[in-house]
RNA sequence: GCCUCCGUAGCUCAGUUGGUUAGAGCACAUGACUGUUAAUCAUGGGGUCUUAGGUUCAAGUCCUAAUGGGGGCGCCA
């Protein structure tokens, strides 16, 4: 038996298992469930390679009492046999064992995970093992196949995978609060004469944060390389306390030269659906757990934002929707305003029913960077909305003219000397060019139909969270 | 950061207007059953009711604080 060759699980459920039929098949794998009878043992065995499990029939006769009392939710176990139709309801095929070895126990009375009946909340504290269970191996193998099709689908269109910096000493991006990297020993920090750190001492010679978005950066490589995109981490230290916000999560930041603002919206348009619909084509099995267990409307909604046109309206007609809805806001709508989650969940749950693109924002309540429309007012911005979800993607046309692009950062604020490297993109060879972010993290939560964004990533962080 | 709700067995939860020895399912142990599908059936072990104060003749239940978790809001992706 030593020289059989191991299969994964996951080949056991293609069409041509057949072929393996009658012969003898080595599976690995962790035990989720074990049931039956004085005669005969079922164990439902899982590799992770597939939410599907095979059941392996232990004829109780064959094997050793102590080694099969051993073998529980949890264990790990190597088992040779052969493999035949089954004879049960619920599976076509199973392995009759021959041999079984056990790699690892999983005491019951101390391993935390059983056969039923954990909350995501119970789970998110056991995070280093709930990879182990159905919902977390369907929502991982999902990330996966997602993270794989954002580099497939950029590749396939000509754009160039670019890595802008996770360190960067601009303390003052602008899209939210920086965790400091530094090496300076903070029990006993150098001094300058003010009484302030000194950070010529610390490792760049300067404060240096972690980066809150690689879009500055990914500018450049906009205007040299042509497209390209960003995937990386990025870390926000806001005081979040929510189901859409992580201390550090992953975004998908495209840049593209020539590009205006309908040709940012029809990319950002056609990406989503692009990775909806591999989802569907690829990652079939685990959301139909998903839609089964958590979710009865997922695959409706999936099927629906693939076959339908996103809702495109500026900024001023959302307003004027808000105000003649008659309905009743928290928050009073008027022009000017930053729309709040009431306002855009209306809109997007209720008005249209449907994902919603939102341009022309008013300057005042977006970055410096984005392009100013001819009316002085607003900008060319975009936010894509989605129900449940809210905002999983903004974007923008970015401001070319040196000129206005610096009155803007004076009225602001913001020292040039800061972004001198940044303005050089407008000082030589300026060109029209639109990008925009997608969360990773809130782009998995509507393919799998979780709630929390917290399920959706192996190790969350999250304000005074940072175990496993 | 603000506002709310919750914390009872390893897990999921019930526990009435405050009243004797705090219950159920799953899990675990023992036994039964010739193929199970969250297997089933019987029996059994398992509790500092989150923690610390307080009210009361009496607190799982009421009050205060701490702590952990959920939801809503803000910040945003």
């Amino acid at each position: 038996m030593d020289t059989i060759k191991r299969e994964e699980i996951v080949n056991l459920f293609k069409d041509n298992v057949k072929e393996l039929i009658g012969s003898d098949v080595r599976i690995k794998g962790w035990v989720r469930t074990k049931r039956g009878n004085k005669n005969v043992s079922f164990i439902a065995l899982n590799d992770g390679s597939t939410i599907n499990n095979i059941q392996i029939v232990a004829e109780l006769t064959n094997f050793d009492e102590t080694l099969m009392k051993k073998i529980t939710t949890g264990a790990c176990i190597r088992v040779d046999g052969k493999l035949v139709e089954s004879m049960g309801q619920g599976q076509n095929v199973e392995l009759q064992a021959k041999e079984i070895e056990l790699y690892g126990e999983a005491d019951p009375n101390t391993y935390p995970l059983q056969k039923k009946g954990h909350s995501l909340e119970f789970l998110r504290e056991i995070a280093h093992l709930r990879p182990r269970t159905n919902t977390f191996g369907a929502v991982l193998r999902i990330r996966h196949n997602m993270a794989f099709a954002i580099h497939k689908y950029f590749n396939d269109r000509g754009f160039f995978y670019w890595n802008s910096p996770l360190i960067t000493a601009s303390d003052c991006e602008g899209a939210g609060e920086m965790f400091q990297v530094t090496t300076l020993n903070l029990d006993n920090v150098p001094l300058k004469d003010d009484k302030k750190a000194d950070y010529n001492q610390d490792f760049f010679g300067k404060s240096t944060f972690l980066t809150v978005s690689g879009q500055l950066e990914g500018e450049l490589g906009a205007m040299s390389l042509g497209k390209i995109y960003t995937f990386g981490p990025t870390f926000r230290a806001e005081n979040s306390n929510t189901p859409r916000h992580l201390a550090e999560f992953w975004m998908i930041e495209p840049e593209m030269a020539f590009y205006d603002i309908t040709d940012n919206m029809d990319l950002a348009e056609d990406f989503i659906k692009y990775l909806v619909q591999y989802a569907l084509d690829n990652c079939k099995d685990d959301i139909e757990f998903l839609n089964k267990m958590y979710d009865n409307e997922l695959i409706n909604r999936l099927q629906f934002v693939v076959s339908h046109s996103f809702v495109r309206l500026p900024y001023t007609k959302a307003i004027d929707i808000l105000l003649e809805s008659k309905h009743k806001f928290d928050v009073p709508v008027s022009w000017g305003m930053d729309l709040q989650s009431e306002h855009e969940r209306f809109l997007v749950e209720q008005h249209f029913k449907c994902p919603v693109i939102l341009t022309d924002y008013p300057k005042e309540i977006k970055a410096f960077y984005m392009k100013q429309n001819e009316d002085g007012k607003t900008v060319r911005a975009m936010d894509v909305l989605f129900p449940e979800i809210g905002e999983i993607i903004g974007g923008s046309e970015r401001e070319e003219s040196f000129e206005k692009l610096t009155k803007r950062m004076k009225e602001l604020d913001m020292k040039e000397e800061n972004y001198s490297w940044y303005l050089d993109t407008r000082r030589f060879g300026a060109a029209p060019h639109s990008g925009f972010g997608l969360g990773f993290e809130r782009l998995l939560l509507f393919v799998t139909g979780m709630a929390n964004i917290r399920d959706v990533i192996p190790f969350p962080r999250f304000p005074k969270n940072a175990t496993f």
